[in-house]
DNA sequence: AGCTTGACTTTGA
DNA sequence: GTCAAAGCCAAGC
């Protein structure tokens, strides 16, 4: 169970989660909001990553939105780094979307 | 206490 | 299959 305490901040939980993604592999918004019990909070996960730029070191690269696109490349300091760290793990990206993104999708709740 | 915002998801056409 | 609209949840103001 990542989760330990329910105390922290809803954040921290998926900072947890995503740091668990193992590379090469990538993962839905939806899907971390389900695994935390957080429900349909998919937007906070994007959040999260966001205030995890400033603060948290988080492959934020390995978490898209539910049809494998590159939704938040655009918050990255050069949008370009995220495609560029996927491609260094192996993960294809071609317009701003992950290619066989079915086959590289991660399930937290099945390795948890 | 209430309203706005958001790196989303789901449903209906 | 795609496009537009509604919904949900939590944080920030």
């Amino acid at each position: 169970m990542i989760n330990q305490g329910e105390r922290r901040d809803f954040f921290e939980l998926v900072y947890e989660l995503v740091r668990c993604i193992p590379s090469g592999r990538v993962t839905t918004y939806g899907a971390i909001a389900k695994a935390l019990g957080a429900g349909r909070s998919s937007r906070m996960v994007g959040q999260a990553m966001k205030n995890n730029l400033g603060d948290y070191t988080v492959p934020a690269h390995r978490v898209v939105n539910r049809v494998g696109m590159l939704s938040g490349k655009h918050s990255f300091s050069p949008p370009e780094k995220m495609e560029q760290l996927l491609a260094s793990e192996g993960v294809k990206v071609e317009n701003d979307k992950v290619v066989c993104f079915k086959e590289l999708f991660w399930n937290p709740m099945q390795e948890l």
